[in-house]
RNA sequence: GGGCGAUUAGCUCAGUUGGUUCAGAGCACCUCGUUUACACCGAGGGGGUCGGGGGUUCGAAUCCCUCAUCGCCCACCA
């Protein structure tokens, strides 16, 4: 078999993700082995693959790897949203290309179009999800709007309306003018903006007396019911009980009187537009004002909206104010920063308006889902994010479903008459007929009735995916939501922590009276090195589909986790995947060295050899020990630095060093074979982070059936750590670290040996001293009582150690080094002497604590005798 | 305006209940190296008064107070 000398991870992925798949190792069906269940966060369904997906689903994708190696039966269920403001803003934008007004369209028509694309443009994502090599179970893609995961939107809808949870509210909404749909409170940003603050002067009805109003947003004015003024500002008592006259609308208004106004604000004089903003909106329905929406739908002006009927709400501002001033009623104008609302999805300025809405009733419902996570029933990962999520569930407000959108779950509500309240709700048409008839008594027929035209929010069937995607809904007692429900690891973006997660276990508690999942791990941002959020209009994000061309998939994967613990943001720099790509040939050729040895098995297995595997099996078993307690707490960025220091260090310039024959000669056969089997297991800790390269240098190991192969092999167990054993070893690099210094210092190349000397001040272990041999080339290694003369020393813990250097050493300059040793070891010994002649230290402190202060003043006084006798020696 | 969190080496971050090797890791940097896997490498090395100040304690990166800076979330002041 040849070995290529450079590793080509576009090949080998190809290879491999085709062989798994062909293979069924991602499919999951119900079993005797525990269920490890992670559900994806659906991606939109026209989305394309960025950073973020990135390292979210490589996370998901180490978890879900090292469950299925570890016994269980792992299984992750892909998917995609129908997002239905995003998708539908991008299908009006693509007919708008081609010419075709949304407006012009029926419904149905409509809906092809969206349909068309999403077939079209749908699974893109997930398609590049496989060249990361994401281990989903695509047998079980889910799609939010497939008929079985619509019927159970609708049956939940149904559920809670018959439960009284769901109800047609009039109420204030979030309005984006530009998708003309409303958004809940959570898809409305608030953008600092620079604004102007106007004074306007109203005129007293029957008097030349003004009254002047200060406001934000004088195209407004037209919608004004009432003047309102505090209760207890006496600047105002004479205008109490009168009325006045609203410029260029010439209406009469009441001035009315409540607490709500802040007298030291503006001029103590606030108008009130209970349609456009939801404080008059409070105020208008506690004093029975009447309510005028001056706004269509696109936020241009109405019929009261007079000669401005037609024209935007902000050109209606320039030019209103115009007016005002040329009509005197404009007092004057300043600069006045506010937060602004804006649409998340469309960036359009939100509109307060009244509409009549459907809303869910949150408060009830939200009560288990906020004792699940703060009893860590739930477990946020990290746990920082339950204050937030307390904050939020504590105040939570009702919750607006429906959407003035066509693209998404359509409101199972069927009106028999105009009034707000003449339906009924079903699941289907024939149901709402039957319902109809039961609830009028009158003869209706399917032709009578009609269909709420509003769509749920996006997230009404997102909030039910864990559930749905097993068909929990429909079938409550099916065999596999019982059996892969509650799921066990949710990975996602702190940002939706409301809009989804909070909302899924409390789905969770209502319809399976159960978490949807045991922890929640919540990734940061993707920042390019500036810190600035990756964006599409920024053109900061890398290609993730070039990058993995460029540095391997596996080298992504890696450059991704490497500098991302849970809930920080990822400050990402292509230099993190070249890392990546390095460790990738870091392996590659250890594998290739391995590869490359001739075995013969009519050698001796030397005795650093045998050292070489006790000590790397004890190592290996605390690196095991270690990853356990990452993985536990989710620290996947430390579980990797650990495994990429054990391969990298450890095994590459440790074990591998150890084991190597000497130059053209062959191995040994057994060492050799333990060699291979180490090998094994680095690759087997290495395969959730780097699934490709450690499942190709599995196969080229060894020949493998498809029962072998390394994505579905065991994960290694750990017994006990001998932790003396590494401790003992790390003795031994200390010494070979010595003679390599003195190697360098005196320009004695490795090949060139050298003899050892030590002075045994304390009995340690000698097994290694075979290593140290081979390592620092040294041909003899001889145990002495007493100091070596015309030799450098150096000194490890409390022994000495002796290398002779005959003629070969510079007195004066071997002088200074012991100096400047003795006097790091002085200064060392009087800050333990100072600690122990404190006699509180010695009194309070715990036994332990004060042996240990004195071990190290005993270790330090043999010392620096050591090192004056050594002195001595020298002068 | 309210709440939460952070501030440790040039960068990104560890540092479990205050006390063993507590000041660490990776990257970057510097020096040396054409030794028989790898220069996408090897061997060495430098670098931080743990944001400032104060306090508790025998002992503080770790606990308390305060100031500064940054970030996040929530919020209707026109």
């Amino acid at each position: 078999m040849s070995i290529p000398t450079k590793y080509n991870p576009a090949k080998v992925e190809d290879k491999w993700y085709n062989y798994w798949m062909e293979n069924g190792y991602f499919h999951s069906t119900p079993d005797e082995r525990e269920a490890y269940t992670i559900v994806i966060p659906p991606p939109n369904v026209t989305g394309v693959l960025h950073m973020g997906h990135m390292l979210n689903n490589t996370i998901q994708d180490v978890l879900i790897r090292r469950a299925r190696m570890k016994g269980y039966n792992a299984c992750w269920v892909p998917g995609t949203d129908h997002a239905s403001i995003a998708t539908e803003a991008k299908v009006v934008a693509k007919l708008k290309e081609e010419g075709i007004a949304k407006a012009d369209l029926s419904r149905d028509e409509f809906l092809k179009h969206a349909w068309d694309w999403t077939h079209k443009h749908g699974g893109i994502i997930l398609e590049q999800l496989k060249k990361l090599g994401a281990s989903c179970d695509w047998d079980r893609t889910k799609f939010t709007m497939d008929d079985d995961m619509s019927e159970s939107v609708t049956k939940v809808f149904i559920d809670l309306y018959n439960k009284g949870l769901i109800y047609r509210g009039y109420r204030m909404v979030n309005w984006d003018p530009e998708a003309k749909t409303t958004v809940s409170d959570e898809e409305v940003i608030h953008i600092e903006k620079n604004g102007k603050l106007y004074y306007l002067r109203y005129q007293i009805e029957g008097s030349e007396d003004f009254v002047t109003i200060a406001t934000t947003r004088p195209e407004t004015i037209l919608g004004d019911t009432a003047v309102c003024i505090n209760p207890e500002d006496e600047r105002f008592t004479h205008l109490k009980g009168k009325k006045v006259i609203v410029p260029i609308a010439n209406r009469a208004i009441s001035i009315i009187e409540d607490e709500y106004v802040d007298m030291e604000f503006g001029t103590g004089c606030l108008k009130i537009t209970p349609a456009h903003d939801p404080n008059d909106k409070e105020i208008g329905d506690k004093h029975q004002l009447e309510v005028i929406d001056i706004f269509n739908d696109d936020a241009t002006l109405n019929t009261y909206g007079l000669h401005y009927q037609g024209k935007d709400r902000f050109v209606v501002r320039k030019e209103i104010i115009k007016e005002l001033e040329e009509s005197g009623s404009l007092v004057k104008v300043e600069d006045y920063q506010n937060k602004v609302g804006t649409s998340e999805r469309t960036g359009a300025i939100i509109e307060p308006k009244v509409s009549i809405q459907w809303f869910l009733k949150m408060k009830d419902l939200a009560e288990p889902a906020l004792k699940a996570v703060m009893k860590d029933d739930v477990n946020l990962v990290p746990k920082k994010f339950k204050n937030t999520y307390r904050h939020w569930m504590e105040n939570v407000r009702d919750w607006n479903i429906s959407r003035q959108l066509w693209w998404g779950h359509r409101i199972p509500a069927f009106y028999y008459g105009d009034g707000h309240n003449d339906f009924v709700v079903s699941e289907t048409v024939e149901e709402a007929v039957q319902l109809a008839k039961e609830k009028t008594g009158k003869n209706i027929t399917e032709a009578d009735l009609k269909q709420d035209g509003d769509a749920l929010d996006t997230w009404f069937s997102s909030w039910l995916w864990p559930i749905s995607v097993f068909d929990g809904i429909r079938d409550p007692e099916n065999e596999e939501i019982k059996y892969y429900y509650p799921t066990r690891d949710l990975v996602t973006a702190p940002e939706i922590l409301f809009f989804w997660v909070a909302r899924m276990i409390i789905a969770g508690y209502e319809y399976r009276d159960e978490k949807p999942f045991e922890n929640v791990y919540l990734t940061g941002i993707v920042r390019d090195k500036q810190g600035r959020k990756m964006s599409k209009s920024l053109g900061n994000s890398p290609d993730p589909i070039g990058l993995m061309e460029k540095y391997g998939a596996d080298g992504v994967r890696v450059g991704m986790l490497l500098t991302s613990p849970a809930g920080n943001d990822l400050p990402f720099d292509e230099e993190l995947c070249e890392q990546g790509r390095n460790f990738s040939n870091k392996i590659w050729n250890a594998f290739r060295l391995v590869k490359g040895w001739e075995v013969s098995d009519k050698i001796e297995q030397p005795e650093s050899a045998k050292q070489a595997v006790k000590w790397f099996d004890a190592k290996l078993d605390k690196v095991l020990h270690d990853l356990e307690r990452s993985y536990k707490g989710y620290r996947i960025s430390e579980a990797l630095m650990t495994t990429y220091k054990f391969i990298w260090d450890d095994f590459s310039s440790w074990y591998l060093e150890m084991v190597k024959p000497a130059y053209q000669s062959p191995i040994d056969a057994k060492t050799y074979e333990q060699t291979i089997k180490n090998f094994e297991k680095i690759v087997k800790i290495l395969h959730p982070f780097m699934p490709f390269i450690s499942e190709e240098i599995w196969q080229l190991v060894r020949e493998r059936s498809t029962e072998e192969a390394l994505i579905i092999s065991p994960w290694p167990t750990v017994e006990n750590v001998e932790e003396e054993l590494v401790k003992e070893f790390e003795f031994a690099t200390g010494v070979i670290s010595g003679i390599r210094n003195i190697r360098k210092e005196k320009n004695i190349a490795n090949k060139d040996a050298v003899e050892l000397f030590v002075l045994n001040k304390e009995k340690e272990n000698t097994d290694f001293d075979v290593i140290i041999s081979k390592l620092g080339n040294v041909s003899m290694l001889e145990y002495v009582t007493e100091k070596k003369e015309g030799a450098l020393s150096f000194r490890v813990k409390s022994n000495e150690y002796f290398i002779p250097m005959g003629d070969n050493i510079n007195v004066e300059e071997e002088i200074k080094k012991l100096e400047e040793e003795l006097k790091y070891a002085e200064g060392f010994l009087k800050s333990v002497q100072k600690k122990l002649s404190n006699e509180r230290f010695v009194n309070n402190a715990p036994e332990q604590v004060v042996a240990n202060e004195k071990k190290k003043q005993a270790d330090a006084e043999a010392k620096i005798v050591t090192i004056q006798e050594s002195l001595k020696g020298l002068i």
